[in-house]
DNA sequence: TCCCCCTTTGACCGATTCGGTCATTTTCTT
DNA sequence: AAGAAAATGACCGAATCGGTCAAAGGGGGA
């Protein structure tokens, strides 16, 4: 890529990457144009194509930055002493909210990522693969899982809050105009009542 | 459409209903192509037009189908004496679960059919719009929901399960060779633990 | 004011893919 | 054997794709 993309005015870089985010995160590498992506920025073509050479180029440059972005946010909203499992979650939540505030689509992005299928776009990401779940895997391991009731398999709890955490935030963006603040509002109050009824 | 359709043999209708769904499920109407459809299913282009008439003529009728098939499958697993919330979530789960055994992506076409924008897709299936999701309301409504104890919040549990449901099942479909009894399997697991968590 | 250079544009390219057609072949029925 | 129905797949024009490039725009130094 061209580093001179970084001397643009912060909010046009902003612009771009989030418009390419949003694309790549709702149709996967191949079916996300990058007609659609200049037209979402604001810019023309032949601009994107000036500083990231090719649609790889966009991709791999995204996917990097993207995770820098997400571990940087991870590990300054993440308290290693907490050993509360739901505690955590909460504060995973909090970084990823508080990420969705400058990027939308980053969480989607990196989500539908990990799924690429494409040999291009695998390619161009297979360097920098180490997975943000392992070090969401890491932190957890610090969770007191002895707090769980009799009846309560934290394995199925955390399956069930990936998943309705997941379908709630979809559910958000696709009502248009998504705030990332109400959907943190209401994802706390689903991961309280989970505590509520999973500990004694 | 063409009527000589269900003349053919029971497994080539399947066929191509099983393969015109996944495509139209997993791509939604405009990025489904009609030739990865023919080839799936396994027989050529010029048939699968002599029969629906157009890409349209063939996702209305695929809407028209699946609504009837599964508003026949939900009306014979689900009991109208059942007043227990999560046994009536397991009798609908159960109904889908063996559509699936027919269809596996009847769930997935349906749901994606309802949040369709294009228009002309759009048109194909408004007059039958008399939505499946009424249907599970009015089972619902049988509920009683007063055992529920204090702190379980039966409409976030509703979306929990929701929202649980899906994900697992997206997940087995993910993960090839997708089984739709394992997967009935292991969802009761869910629904299982959340009623024993949320019942005093 | 003029010039230089970097940024930015968008018309354009060849390749591919799309929905849809139709002359032709294969299969079935009698 | 013959006629009808089922089935094929090469083909069509249109649209869309990723990518190029000559030219326009614009800001700053002399």
């Amino acid at each position: 890529m061209n580093e001179k993309f970084f001397d643009l005015k912060k909010e046009k870089q902003d612009r771009i990457i989030s418009a390419a985010m949003k694309h790549f995160a709702l149709n996967g590498f191949l079916h996300a144009s990058t007609d659609d992506i200049v037209k979402d920025a604001g810019i023309s073509k032949g601009l994107l194509f000036h500083y990231f050479g090719s649609k790889v180029g966009l991709y791999g440059f995204l996917y990097d930055y993207s995770m820098r972005f997400m571990t940087i946010e991870l590990s300054s909203y993440t308290n290693k002493e907490e050993t509360d499992y739901f505690e955590i979650i909460k504060q995973i939540l909090t970084s990823r909210v508080d990420a969705m505030r400058q990027f939308p689509y980053v969480q989607l992005f990196l989500e539908r990522a990990e799924e690429e299928e494409v040999p291009e776009a695998i390619a161009a990401v297979h360097e920098k693969r180490m997975s943000l779940e392992e070090q969401v895997g890491t932190i957890l391991e610090q969770a007191d899982i002895t707090r769980f009731k009799a009846g309560a398999d934290y394995v199925i709890t955390g399956h069930i809050l990936d998943y309705s955490l997941r379908g709630l935030m979809l559910e958000h963006i696709k009502t248009g105009a998504f705030s990332p603040e109400r959907y943190g509002a209401e994802a706390v109050r689903y991961i309280d009542m989970l505590k509520r009824l999973s500990y004694n």
